[in-house]
DNA sequence: CTAGGGTTAG
């Protein structure tokens, strides 16, 4: 009587799984539900208090799921396993994976007759949940008992498969389908391509989509080809994949277009975006609330409030009203061109408008005021918003270290850290790396390490910018050695050195005379695949200028321009510097022109030690006199 | 039951 069963389940993933398949008291569940989800969400996430309401919303939803459940198991005779799988599915929808899975065990318990679909739901939610190991024990004992895999069975493995890097297995498991004779559907060809795209083999995906021409493609593999291309910043092609499709009498949807807008404003050709816009109008698409929003943020992440706040009025008259995240991204794109009067303005406006504001509103704003250095502001605002009964969270009080970090008061920065967590609010890795940044800039590095291991303590890893600022700092102090040891110590813990890490690093060797180990560091740097930029390049060939390498400098600046790299004044400066301070005359003067050629200025520094070099008479009169026109120039004189 | 996209805060 059990043969429908699908039994020797893999152990729980959650604790909650568990505690489904033994209690029916739903009400004890949801609470502990919501706990768990809690504790989950400590460490990783941003905004506790954002994510606590969305849980609660979906923790209720899923509440009554559970009564309705709970009602059908009761009901004799029981409803169709067709009528339990539609329940699940609603649980799906709403991501509780483990949740689905504990039901379809109770289903067994049941006695409900299992069928396919029950199978292929169990599979995709352990898909989902990154087992799909699992799926395939699932899929195993569904063979086993007889049940007749369908398209649905191989193509969420496949999708499985895929998520999880697996795309040989996936690859196979096709070919399995073949076997089995079952012939690819188009959703099995936009699984694999979708896999493919998502592994970074976007060459293949498009081989695969020429093989499967005649089985007509349709928008939805098109609109995943054009979002890869745009990602990979390829918007051209996607553009001549987007002609192709519409040629081809494919009609383009609100996704194909919102991936091409967005891939067009990230390479920065808004023009281009809004004509795609008007030509997506034309064809009767009406962009919905959130491609409206995407599209505001794209224009104001390059500077384009302005441009982007018309299409407020736009969105209006097409019978959209914007949400609190339509303003919000406005007001983030105002403070980012420093139009704190127009962000302020709007923050008020919005409220007037039925848009009520969120911690986000506030942070937004607090922020652009922060960043201003207009601290005051900033308080006033988290002031303002206990008494709109919006709580502060952990990213309002960061911000506002942050801010008082950037004007110098440290101490307050302090005040308001212990302050924080007086309230309950735990600090995370940005607000400890705020500080310790601070903490290591003003050489108070003992502070900075003792918050350090105070992360530890605490259970809060650093990052990798929480390392660079220690590395940075330590090296400031002359304290060479212990820098390296926390160098080494974040690859022990599985993190990347950055470009930053590695220049910080690179840096101190090479100012305290250890330059053969900071041209290592450089090598190594190179050897893992990290970009050099023009600040690595500024410590590199800083070293090799003051300890007399002048052949060397010459080599990394000419290595450095043919890398792509546009030097700097300050790396020019420098160089002059070195030079100068070597007695390299001839060298510091070439530099000289170069730092002209770029329409850079000599800074105080290098005109100091040149109009020294000059009153010595060491200069040649020509050089002699071109230093003078470029100082009097400089000087505008 | 199976394939695509998506906004805001340090």
């Amino acid at each position: 009587m059990m043969t429908t069963t699908i039994m020797n389940w893999p152990p729980s993933l959650n604790p909650l799984a568990n505690l489904l398949h033994s209690v029916v008291d739903f009400p004890i569940i949801v609470s502990l539900l919501r706990n768990s989800h809690r504790r989950s969400t400590i460490a990783p996430l941003h905004s506790l208090r954002h994510c606590e309401e969305i849980d609660r919303e979906n923790d209720l939803a899923l509440y009554d799921e559970l009564v309705s459940f709970n009602k059908f198991a009761h009901r004799q005779p029981l409803p169709s396993i067709k009528d339990f799988c539609k329940l699940l599915t609603r649980i799906v929808k709403m991501n509780h994976y483990s949740v689905v899975i504990s039901l379809v065990q109770r289903l067994d318990v049941l006695g409900v007759k299992s069928d396919i679909y029950a199978f292929n739901i169990a599979i995709n939610c352990f898909c989902h949940l990154n087992r799909v190991d699992f799926g395939l024990s699932v899929f195993g004992k569904a063979l086993k008992r007889g049940f007749e895999p369908d398209y649905a069975t191989f193509n969420t493995l496949i999708r499985g498969l895929c998520a999880d890097g697996s795309l040989d297995q996936a690859h196979k498991l096709f070919d399995q389908m073949l076997e089995s004779g079952f012939k690819p559907n188009i959703v099995t060809y936009g699984t694999l391509i979708n896999g493919m795209c998502k592994l970074g083999n976007t060459t293949d995906a498009i081989i695969l989509l020429r093989k499967i021409e005649e089985e007509s493609p349709g928008v939805i593999i098109y609109s995943t080809i054009i979002h890869t291309l745009c990602k990979n910043r390829q918007v051209t092609h996607a553009l001549h994949l987007f002609q192709e499709m519409t040629e081809k009498g494919i009609t383009p949807n609100v996704v194909t277009y919102l991936c091409l807008m967005q891939g067009l404003c990230s390479s920065e050709s808004p023009q281009l975006a809004k004509r795609l816009l008007d030509d997506m109008l034309a064809r009767n698409i009406s962009p919905n609330l959130q491609a409206f929003n995407v599209l505001i943020n794209a224009l104001c992440k390059l500077g384009l409030a302005t441009e982007s706040h018309n299409f407020l009025a736009f969105m209006i008259e097409k019978g959209m009203l914007p949400n609190t995240t339509t303003y919000n991204t406005l007001i983030k794109g105002y403070c980012l061109i420093q139009r704190l009067d127009k962000a302020k303005h709007l923050f008020n406006y919005m409220s007037t408008q039925g848009c009520d504001h969120d911690v986000v509103s506030y942070n937004v704003l607090i922020n652009g005021y922060c960043k201003n250095q207009e601290i005051d502001e900033g308080l006033t605002l988290l002031k303002k918003m206990s008494k709109q009964k919006i709580d502060p969270n952990v990213v309002t009080y960061t911000t506002i270290i942050h801010g008082l970090c950037l004007v110098s008061k440290l101490e307050d920065a302090l005040v308001i850290f212990h302050k924080m967590q007086d309230c309950g609010h735990i600090a995370n890795v940005v607000t400890y790396s705020t500080l310790i940044d601070t903490l290591c800039k003003h050489e108070r590095v003992n502070e900075a390490l003792y918050l350090f291991k105070l992360m530890d303590d605490t259970h809060v890893p650093p990052d990798v910018f929480t390392f660079t600022s220690i590395i940075d700092g330590l090296c400031k102090v002359g304290e060479i050695d212990a820098a390296n040891d926390y160098f080494l110590e974040l690859s022990c813990r599985g993190l990347q050195p950055s470009v930053c890490t590695y220049t910080a690093m690179i840096g101190g060797f090479c100012r305290n005379r250890r330059l053969d180990e900071g041209e290592e560091l450089f090598m190594k740097m190179e050897e893992s695949g990290c970009v050099a930029n023009v600040h690595t390049y500024t410590v590199m060939i800083n070293g090799y200028c003051r300890n007399g390498k002048v052949d060397e400098a010459n080599e990394l600046f000419v290595k450095m321009k043919e890398s792509g790299c546009l030097p700097d004044s300050c790396l020019i400066n420098s160089i002059i510097q070195g030079f100068l301070l070597q007695n390299e005359m001839t060298k510091a003067i070439q530099y000289v022109d170069i730092l002209r050629e770029n329409g850079f200025l000599l800074d105080v520094y290098t005109e100091a030690l040149l109009q020294n070099f000059q009153c010595c008479g060491v200069l040649e009169h020509s050089s002699k006199k071109g230093v003078e026109i470029f100082s009097q120039e400089c000087n505008g004189e």
